[in-house]
DNA sequence: CATCAGTACTAGTCGGTCTAGTACTGCAAT
DNA sequence: ATTGCAGTACTAGACCGACTAGTACTGATG
């Protein structure tokens, strides 16, 4: 039946899905045929079809499926903002973290095809609004909150001051690298330099170490 | 021959581009059919491939025609940022008209498109990021470094202060109105309200009002 | 008489359906 | 356990209707 506790079903259904992304994401939505994607998962299109009712609903399952991977972060936010880490220069290490993270070629592929498609399919692209950037977002300030409340930062706006710290971090990197074509690999270091330099002027804001508040 | 110093060629060469750039932005690129812009340009589709070679090459004038635009906001820039100016508030107005100028539908949309296609046509996405974007963070830095050169700023790295400037202004509100659909006009009102409040933090970030430096 | 609108045409693509036949799977009877 | 069987999932490919970029031609018009 079942060598390792997956069905045939289910393993056709993620070989389908793993194509349809990697297709996807290089050819983009109108770019990439259904029979491209059969081809590319060594199946027929009509178990595409028995798997998924559309292409638009295959392109959303694609996505969903991708954007599950966002978890991974979120866990590194609240761990790296304990009040411990936090003094130990865990902001910095975030920042280097989230640019790095953020910036993977493939995640911003898959971007700029959500952004393009937002039209059409508006409900995913505020799926990934809402379950990707806000969720990161709302757990980036209650972690600004708390540490506000121990007396290690002065963040009176804890949401406000978690726009700004993404704002300052990716504002530049993100926008060339949604804008510019695929080829700007952009070294890793270059993009760490930047990270730190903004998450330096964001303490400098919102962090305890030079004196008075408000 | 011609009413108003306008050939007749040149004149439809207009129409073209306008139809093109409305249907362009409200149906995207592979959802735009060159039979549809001739039809709303009341021209024919041999007069459109006599004015332009290709699909792309039309597109790529409709973006280029729209991204000239941009110079009024580069103007306003350097208005609002004159020593006196700055002074009386000049930054804050700025941050209003930036939020409320780059958030238009038309331009938000505009902007998805390029980012769709920036890998179709890597020339439109770099040319976009450059002659709009960059250059209106190099306008922004000079006039930082002015002023703090005149001691009423402190930015010691004025091109970083201007991407953190833009960065937490429009971080948040742009990438709403990227990946949520056209549903979203986000009321006027509210977005001067997020853009005081991040002028404001700025100021406290590279001000001068609260005297110590670095 | 050059330019244009209108239209027909070429050559091709794509999403989705349909069909006929094959492989796999779980269950039941031996 | 082994075998047999029914039901389901799968393959390969033909097929349909709709649509598209771009070209060719004709007759009107300014």
């Amino acid at each position: 039946m079942n060598i390792d506790g997956e069905t045939r079903s289910a393993r056709k259904e993620r070989d389908i899905i793993q194509a349809a992304t990697a297709t996807f994401i290089s050819k983009g939505y109108d770019g990439t045929s259904m029979e491209e994607i059969a081809t590319k998962a060594a199946v027929s299109k009509q178990t595409i079809y028995k798997h998924f009712t559309d292409k638009e609903t295959l392109f959303g399952e694609v996505v969903r499926s991708t954007a599950a991977g966002a978890n991974d972060i979120v866990e590194s936010v609240t761990g790296l903002l304990s009040d411990t880490k936090f003094q130990q220069g865990g902001l910095a290490e975030l920042g280097r973290l989230v640019v790095t993270t953020l910036l993977d070629d493939e995640l911003v592929k898959l971007r700029r095809l959500i952004i393009a498609n937002a039209d059409r399919m508006p409900s995913l692209g505020r799926d990934w609004y809402e379950k990707g950037f806000e969720r990161m977002l709302a757990t980036m300030a209650s972690c600004f909150r708390k540490l506000s409340a121990q007396g290690l930062m002065r963040a009176g706006d804890a949401d406000l001051a978690a726009s700004h710290f993404f704002g300052m971090l990716l504002w530049i990197p993100m926008n060339e690298a949604m804008f510019k074509g695929n080829g700007h690999p952009r070294a890793r270091a270059e993009l760490e330099r930047h990270a730190d330099a903004s998450v330096e002027a964001f303490l400098a804001l919102y962090g305890m170490k030079s004196g008075h508040a408000r």
